[in-house]
DNA sequence: GAATAATCTTTACGCGCGTAAAATAATAAA
DNA sequence: TTTATTATTTTACGCGCGTAAAGATTATTC
């Protein structure tokens, strides 16, 4: 608790240990004798010393930085996934750098570019989707290992982790058919995300596989604000009556908290209850779904072990070295969240 | 588009530039002549290089990064006011550099340690709060140009920005009172945000120069699961009549979410409609509080202004030099938003 | 076109640390 | 205690870049 120290040298002179000894300790404390790393633990209680991490890196081929960039911060489902990666990565000895894109496929890459400047182990990528620059996002990928989670570019990257889409769209769409009329699916006319269409498709197939005639309903919009249009589009298509049933599944729950608040405008009561008006079913067990009025029937990304397989991939090729022989997709299968709007 | 061009010196070979004036270029691309930015710039399109941040930084006293470290990113109000920094700093040359800390005040004082690391030019800080290490902030601002904002600490840090709870919640308790029964106050009981402290004042002050009685309804619980203390806690104060009057004025919007869902549960109609059961305002104008059912009446923090101001007294300290001879407060006014809850 | 100013090149050193090699010291095994 | 083993110290060099100084080149001005 007293005078700053320069540098190393300095150190190794107050606290009677060699420099390259040191440098081995900061490195990893265990590699020196027990008798040492206490005695210059005892020195760093001391003196206020910690080494230049710009000297430390700037040899070094690799750092201890893992990078995780995700579409969009503010979306609290991108915000929750990379906290707990986040919480992976800091029980290693790497230290994770987190950067959100703001939606726009130039800030991606921007990222990425950044990112290279500091040499990463590795990065953890969660691609905007259809928007990003994929040759880019395609060479950065083979300078750095990079797994990609959430959203998949087929071929890019050592792993892709994600969600078994045609999976949970499937228990979905059976347990409302089985409770109640047939869905109406709600989704982006163009999305921007490649979970979308996946699930689109998976809702097609389900539905067919009951007898159903699949029925979509597209919202037109660009962008983040999900919300925000499936509160507009969702109030135009409840007044045009584009919903085929009192059924809507949405293809997300920010969608669906736009349909649900457009739902309570109309005076439409929203549930599960046969007195109700509309049923409404979402997808991704957003935060804030268990919080809406009716709170949301979903179906739960499986969080913890997406954030979990995610890390242990990147880990995995790192210690591996052997850069991309086979590229390992794994997709976890979510869980019916039975809430109270279907 | 070729080759790729280890360091400096070797870049220099086949630009046909010297070093020194490369270096001059990449600190600041105009303090060369134009034409031979321009034959840099060319050279640049051709070899795939940059400097080794490392390296540039490894001498510099200071960087051009900027930290950001905010309580917890999971929280929308926190991820949208980063959002908002972040992209002034993009702005300018210094880039961003986003901590959250999960709210756990060990993570802030870590991500400070770290901040300290890559000896960043300045650094904005919204404190935990109650929770957070005083001491040991207050030591990192003696070193680091450090501003305040959302929530302050008393004599730390250059400056402080943020909201005017006296004022901003005055003007909610006045058109509450002017329009309807006078507001309880539901709020946790001890709040890890001073903010929470200055609204609870605030609200009585309000009431008192109304000449109504202050009542305060306090939340047990702690942590950052504002929604669900909000449902909790609501749900209880609402079946044991704990709100004194038809009208609730919560904290924050993130409380008020979680009693509009306890509410909904009860199967009370909340909003401003003389045929509903109850008025439920909140305080933040929270991305989501336009989505819920029904619609959240609250007071619009001005993030914009907030943001702005922030970043411009971080780079007025840095510019000045001059470290800490007057700490500025700066408070910016709330807006009310009226929507149909209250 | 000469004089002045601005810019560039050459040369050289330093930053704080990683790390290799050889010598020395401390520990463990015999 | 001696020997074998492991850990530490000494010495020395290199990483990629910032930057200072002096001389050479270019642009600007009259």
């Amino acid at each position: 608790m007293s005078k700053k120290i320069k540098n190393m040298e300095e150190f190794a002179a107050v606290s009677g240990i060699s420099r390259p000894t040191l440098s081995k300790f900061f490195n990893d404390p265990n590699s020196v004798r027990t008798s040492t790393k206490q005695r210059i633990e005892a020195a760093l209680e001391r003196y206020d010393y910690q080494p230049n991490l710009y000297a430390v890196n700037q040899n070094r081929r690799l750092t201890k930085n893992i990078g995780i960039v995700v579409p969009n911060l503010s979306d609290p489902f991108f915000a929750k996934i990379a906290r707990v990666i986040e919480d992976h990565i800091l029980q290693t000895s790497f230290r994770p750098v987190l950067l959100g894109s703001h939606g726009r496929p130039e800030l991606e890459i921007e990222n990425l570019e950044n990112l290279r400047s500091i040499k990463p182990a590795g990065v953890l990528l969660a691609p905007i989707g259809r928007a990003s620059d994929r040759q880019h996002i395609e060479a950065f990928c083979k300078e750095v290992p990079t797994v990609l989670f959430d959203a998949n570019i087929e071929g890019v990257g050592e792993a892709f982790v994600g969600s078994n889409n045609e999976h949970s769209i499937g228990i979905m769409v059976d347990y409302l058919c089985r409770t109640g009329e047939p869905p109406s699916f709600f989704e982006m006319k163009s999305p921007t995300n490649p979970n979308a269409i996946k699930r689109r498709n998976a809702y097609i197939t389900a539905m067919e596989a009951l007898g159903y005639t699949p029925h979509l309903v597209q919202a037109e919009g660009e962008g983040w604000e999900f919300e925000d249009i499936g509160f507009k589009q969702g109030l135009r298509a409840l007044r045009e009556g584009k919903f085929s049933t009192n059924t809507v599944l949405c293809s997300n729950d920010r969608l669906a908290i736009g349909l649900l608040s457009a739902a309570f405008e109309e005076g439409l009561r929203v549930g599960i209850d046969p007195n109700c008006a509309l049923r409404i079913a979402g997808h991704d067990d957003h935060p804030f779904s268990q919080f809406t009025c009716p709170t949301l029937t979903t179906v739960s990304q499986d969080y913890e072990a997406i954030a979990k397989r995610s890390v242990e991939a990147l880990f995995d090729t790192i210690d591996a070295k052997t850069s991309g022989d086979s590229r390992e997709e794994t997709l976890f299968d979510g869980r019916l969240v039975m809430r109270s709007s279907a």
